[in-house]
DNA sequence: CGACGACACTTGTCAAGACAAGCGTCCGCG
DNA sequence: CGCGGACGCTTGTCTTGACAAGTGTCGTCG
């Protein structure tokens, strides 16, 4: 007994955020799981997934690069060359307007809505595997919960700017 | 109104399912956000925390590397090479024993005790930050439906064996 | 109207993760 | 014994994300 640490195996967690964050972790890379399965058999990160989808929200108008990055979940990742990827399949589109040639304008493509429209079925599928067995009501508890959990946090490092 | 889908600007989720998970995403990589920074002042990823957390749950004993993987959140990452750097900082001891020269013995060495026990109070202030404005019963509830969301799928593809 | 700073994006470079093939070791079976 | 297969880990290679510096464009002020 001379360290000043006690491993003491019975308890697992040093505090218990600790036990809920690592909760939430697990919970999340679960799931996330089901995602990436599904996405990668169409060739797509989940990240992409959602910048068709926030697009498609906006579709037939566009949204610039930047202020489309926002709205992603990770902060910022590298936008351009995701953005890329999908101009190569054709699924998006830039534009550099005359008015204003430094931004750059990001528009869906007719085939990248008919990829999200292929995929609403399967995706629908995977999201009632995924969460299928809660119900409403605990899906309701468990998102206020989440939602409390970041309010101190949100205009930190993490904005959104969903709604 | 050509087209099939409908943007519906209004609605911003296709399913609850998908509301749910959105939220969760978030919220994990909000929370996330704050472990990067703190764990990056010591040139540690959460995933290498964790595993130097995993190791003083055993010390003195040692475990292989397969299980320490399987342990660990992500499965089964790339657990040579986050390794490799625990040892090259002698955080980590390796060895390989003659009475089963396949298997790797991980040991954490009193460096890594003594990193840990650094970190100790900064962790939990993170904690603190983190999550300290929610009450026990919150995080109580929380957790609970966290476990009852893996539930169908721990045996799938999640199996932590945590306990 | 020309220089300066700010802005929006791009490019370069590097570390980290994913996937598959390869190596050494052990067990079982003939 | 010796050989085939399984196990446990390592290595190679590619893709992905992170961070910083660079490029082109616009507003503004002298």
């Amino acid at each position: 007994m001379t360290s000043s640490a006690k491993p003491k195996s019975g308890k697992r967690f040093d505090s218990p955020e600790q036990e809920t964050f690592l909760n939430l972790w697990r919970t999340y890379d679960c799931l996330k799981a089901l995602e990436d399965e599904l996405f990668s058999s169409y060739q797509l990160s989940a990240q992409q997934y959602n910048a068709l989808r926030l697009l498609r929200s906006v579709h037939p108008a566009s949204m610039q690069t930047l202020a489309l990055g926002k709205r992603l979940i990770s902060r910022g990742p590298d936008t351009t060359r995701m953005l890329d990827r999908l101009e190569q399949r054709q699924l998006i589109v830039r534009e550099r307007r005359s008015e204003n040639r430094r931004v750059v304008e990001i528009a869906i493509t007719t085939q990248g809505l008919a990829l999200l429209d292929e995929m609403t079925k399967t995706v629908r599928e995977m999201h009632e595997r995924q969460l299928g067995h809660l119900s409403r009501t605990e899906q309701q508890d468990l998102i206020t919960l989440l939602k409390r959990i970041r309010e101190p946090h949100e205009d930190a490092s993490c904005d959104w700017l969903d709604e």
